[in-house]
DNA sequence: CGTTATGTTTCACT
DNA sequence: CAGTGAAACATAAC
């Protein structure tokens, strides 16, 4: 699920949620989703609070009160959860955090393929990750400079977190289908007009899923959310959605109305 | 049983 | 260095 919209809507949920409690345990089902030794979290996080939360692209940085750094992403599959009697422990909450005011925080991820990690610095953990400037922020100027020198699919290119931060297979192709640029068009064969459009409807895309808060069904009805399927209709043409893979992800896009290429 | 899934990382190869 | 394709990770859901 989690792209740039659902990742900052579990942002705003933590801030009201799990910020200045101490943090009095931590309960790992399997440690395969932590990035470093379960001592070394225990170490971290017990006795001391979660005192801010920035989010880049789809990872989501807490900043606690001894100047360490919780980097957390959610994979394919998780989500947050914050409740009282630990009985609501959702299955697949495999990392559980414990506050002194009796509540408790949960990862839920079923894949797990989402995961936790720790770090002193989030320029150095940016840096040393290759995650660029949050889409959301990200000036029309630097996107330009990032994608006008690559050669190949736009498609794989917006979905390169260090070109723009928090575009995912379902964004990407809802960005194409608002630009009406084919997904395989390559980068090298568009010109900067091109370009803006692709940009212009990634900022569109963003801001209509936040205010949504990620709830597809409530996009407008142009959205390709609402047909992004097999059988799927075309809100322009009528003409059945296209399936394809892009960079091994399976792309769904409309023929006719994205034609620049078809 | 086989297929698919909204993500990231690594690796062999061009 | 740029880019590609595939594989790996791990598991539920259809």
């Amino acid at each position: 699920m989690p792209e740039l919209p659902e990742v900052h809507g579990y942002k705003t949920f933590m801030e009201r949620t799990v910020l200045h409690q101490n943090i009095i345990g931590l309960d790992c089902r399997d440690t395969r989703l932590l990035k470093r030794s379960l001592s070394e979290f225990e170490n971290q996080l017990i006795g001391y609070e979660f005192e801010s939360i920035e989010r880049i692209g789809k990872y989501v940085f807490i900043n606690l009160n001894n100047s360490k750094v919780l980097v957390m992403h959610f994979g394919m599959t998780g989500r947050p959860h914050y409740y009282k009697n630990e009985q609501e422990r959702p299955k697949f909450g495999h990392l559980q955090i414990k506050f002194n005011n009796g509540y408790h925080f949960a990862f839920e991820n079923k894949r797990k393929f989402g995961w936790w990690d720790l770090t002193n610095s989030i320029s150095d953990y940016k840096a040393a990750h290759k995650l660029g400037t949050d889409a959301r922020t990200l000036a029309f100027e630097d996107f330009y400079a990032s994608v006008r020198s690559r050669k190949t699919d736009i498609k794989k290119v917006i979905m390169d977190q260090s070109v723009a931060a928090g575009v995912g297979n379902w964004m990407a192709d809802e960005i194409l289908y608002q630009s009406k640029i084919h997904p395989k068009t390559r980068v090298e064969d568009m010109d900067s007009s091109e370009i803006q459009r692709v940009f212009d409807a990634m900022k569109l895309v963003i801001e209509v899923a936040i205010e949504n808060e990620a709830h597809y069904e409530d996009f407008p009805k142009h959205f390709l959310m609402h047909f992004r399927k097999e059988g799927g209709r075309c809100h322009h043409t009528d003409v059945e959605i296209k399936k394809t893979k892009v960079g091994g992800r399976t792309t769904y896009y409309s023929s006719e109305w994205q034609d620049n290429l078809d």
